[in-house]
DNA sequence: GGCAGCCTGGTT
DNA sequence: AACCAGGCTGCC
């Protein structure tokens, strides 16, 4: 099945990290970018060239004129396209994700974190649990709520499950302000890179101080990813007692 | 739950 | 040459 050859594309939705486009004719094509895929325009007459990598590509022709090449590049191949039949084929594949990130509660959040003994990063991560956040912004987010990211997810406070998912959406909703977060390869769809990485409170930046009280940020394994916290203002034992508000950074 | 494995490229 | 990386699946 052609990857929605001679579609009009009716809408573009979004659920967490996956991406769909619809088509007219109910056909849909998933996006998942995982971690080097990009989309990148080719404007009609530019000069650029096809680069390494490009396993799909979409002539299109813009509403104002603006045609060109559409490519889906993916060096490391991690990511993903996939044809489904009708929106409701999508609601049934979305179905298995958690709730979106950047609208998440604190009451949805407990449900997805009740119960669970394992670490609350573990938990974040888990796109069945909460769908949106990856390495970078579960660290952010959970400096934001002052989180350790060991505590185990079904023994948050209720203040603190409030204040996780507030920092979730917070960093997410900055983030995307600022472009998302260039490491390497995340380019978007024009080529301009993410500023947002020049702004973690943490994520690249272990040994380094604190923003919030100047301690030396700590580097550890957790849930088999690379994970940066501050060892002071995210105790692993939350103290008694009132919670200080959370930080954030600028 | 943890963990290897999928890939390539950049850095040490 | 070895190690590291933004994600996710599927196997123990």
């Amino acid at each position: 099945m052609a990857l929605l050859r001679g579609a009009t594309v009716a809408e573009i939705r979004r659920h967490g990290k996956q991406l769909a486009i619809v088509a007219v004719d109910g056909r849909v094509l998933v996006v998942q970018l995982g971690m080097t895929g990009q989309f990148f325009f080719v404007p009609r007459g530019s000069a650029m060239r096809p680069r390494d990598h490009v396993h799909a590509r979409w002539m299109v022709a813009g509403r104002d004129g603006d045609d060109g090449v559409m490519l889906f590049r993916d060096p490391r191949r991690f990511g993903g396209l996939t044809t489904l039949a009708s929106v409701g084929a999508l609601q049934r594949h979305w179905a298995t994700l958690g709730p979106d990130a950047l609208t998440i509660t604190a009451d949805a959040l407990a449900v997805g974190l009740a119960g669970s003994r394992r670490a609350v990063k573990a938990a974040l991560l888990d796109q069945r649990v909460l769908a949106g956040v990856g390495n970078i912004y579960a660290d952010e987010a959970l400096f934001g709520a002052r989180i350790h990211p060991l505590r185990p997810a079904g023994g948050m406070r209720a203040d603190e499950v409030r204040a996780l998912a507030e920092a979730v959406r917070r960093v997410l909703r900055r983030a995307i302000k600022a472009g998302g977060s260039t490491l390497n390869d995340y380019r978007d769809a024009n080529g301009a890179e993410g500023k947002f990485s020049s702004r973690h409170a943490v994520y690249g930046r272990a040994g380094t101080p604190c923003v919030a009280c100047g301690s030396l940020l700590r580097r550890q394994v957790v849930a088999q990813r690379t994970t940066v916290y501050c060892p002071v203002c995210q105790p692993e034992r939350p103290g008694a007692g009132r919670a200080r508000p959370p930080v954030f950074c600028t």
